[in-house]
DNA sequence: CCACTTATGTAGCTGTCGCTACAGATGTAG
DNA sequence: CTACATCTGTAGCGACAGCTACATAAGTGG
């Protein structure tokens, strides 16, 4: 599992256990960033594989298997590219994952958006929570969600891997507990009621969601733990 | 990934794919099964380690690690024998597994049982969620659940691992059912509630804890969830 | 044209994975 | 005692994991 540095290197595997960092320092030119906006100029032999679409492809394959069941050889195999292609766009497989999570929580921000804008604190729940049941059980990519499949507990060598899925979880739940907060100044929700738990609440009930998607729990069964689930926001 | 059988052998790598059978056809004598009862006179030299010792040891690596992210290696060192013992004894890492699985699940059950017998549907709810809490924020073993961080998602060679763990899942998904079935017929949950959706829910949040436990969370956080998630059973 | 920079494909490296052959140890059955 | 059956430790098997050296291709800047 060690890195296995020949001579010496720059060493990238600095162990960054602060999660909320970006990817690692750039080795080569720059830890592509999928972000989709045009390359402005560069020098040297341009990429011949578009960086957006073989995150794509990674992502499924990290979702499909988790982080330590994917390998290199799938990896790159979905991907269309070469290990030396990988390696040099994202530095490491730590990195290809980052870099999916990163594109995975951009497209989840953008449904979010919508979701918060929901007149209330109970519709907000109600409306993310469906539209998870649906997105989880989507036929178009696996089961389940990424966030919570990708691997809650790892080898050695691979311990920031949880770190990272969690970071990614906690920014859908710091973005309801801001909704709430806001909710409980507009008095859409009671004085007395914790915007913090609310969420954190929300945030396990997704997680849970994942979890029965995972075990192959259909869009119907999911929707009626959403309908349950809402409740609690009745007081 | 193959199980590289030289010669031939009993093909114990049937991929049973049925979840809830036992441990693999008798290879040996027979799949030590860890219920602790005194073996009763065999002929051979005796077994010198505590099956059940040894499956606690293996259900803390598993636990922490994950299936994946365990080797035999940590397996071993945990469990104080040398791998033809292990082999000897469970056939097979998936066969370990399902020991530890068993063992855990067995535990799980006397907890179950004084939980079940609380006197209504939502006290149920509660004991459940609040001794789930607290359990997986126990220093004393991982945090979180087995059956969740064991692996939600797994390599090609090991894709029945994920089924395992969820056929586990679904015991306690049972019991609730039934106890919230019985619920339902002593007038203790309305008529038109839903034994097997709120069953569902549970299990969903249940799942939800396991995650959140995870990724770090405290028992007083947890227990918030709890008490938020109860509120469901309040219509 | 020539330097320089970066991406690509082939081939292969080292470490570790799950697992096992084998010989010796330790029990029961007769 | 001799057979037989099973467990144990040492040592190591083949397969594959993540990753990289190297030569070549394909761009930029002068």
């Amino acid at each position: 599992m060690k890195p296995l540095v020949r001579k010496e290197q720059v060493p990238h595997t600095a162990q960054s256990r602060d999660i909320g960092r970006d990817a690692g320092q750039d080795l080569g030119r720059d830890i592509a960033r999928g972000t989709g906006q045009a390359r402005p100029i560069t020098m040297g032999r341009p990429r011949e594989f578009d960086v957006d679409k073989a995150l794509d492809e990674a992502m499924e394959v990290f979702w499909r298997h988790g982080y330590e069941g994917a390998t290199i050889a799938e990896l790159t195999g979905a991907m269309g590219i070469n290990p030396p292609s990988l390696y040099a766009a994202f530095g490491s497989k730590e990195g290809l994952l980052k870099a999916a999570l990163d594109r995975y929580s951009q497209k989840r921000n953008e449904c979010m958006a919508e979701i918060l804008d929901a007149p209330t604190a109970r519709e907000v729940a109600e409306r993310l929570l469906l539209k998870l049941a649906d997105l989880q059980t989507d036929p178009q990519n696996p089961p389940g969600c990424l966030l919570v499949a990708g691997g809650l507990a790892c080898g050695v060598g691979s311990e920031n891997i949880p770190f990272e899925l969690a970071a990614h979880r906690a920014q859908t739940e710091d973005q309801l507990r801001e909704r709430f907060i806001r909710a409980r100044e507009e008095g859409d929700l009671a004085d007395d009621s914790d915007p913090a738990a609310l969420a954190r609440y929300l945030s396990a009930v997704i997680a849970g969601i994942g979890v029965l998607a995972s075990g192959g729990a259909t869009r119907e069964q999911l929707r009626e733990v959403a309908s349950v689930a809402v409740k609690a926001f009745d007081e």
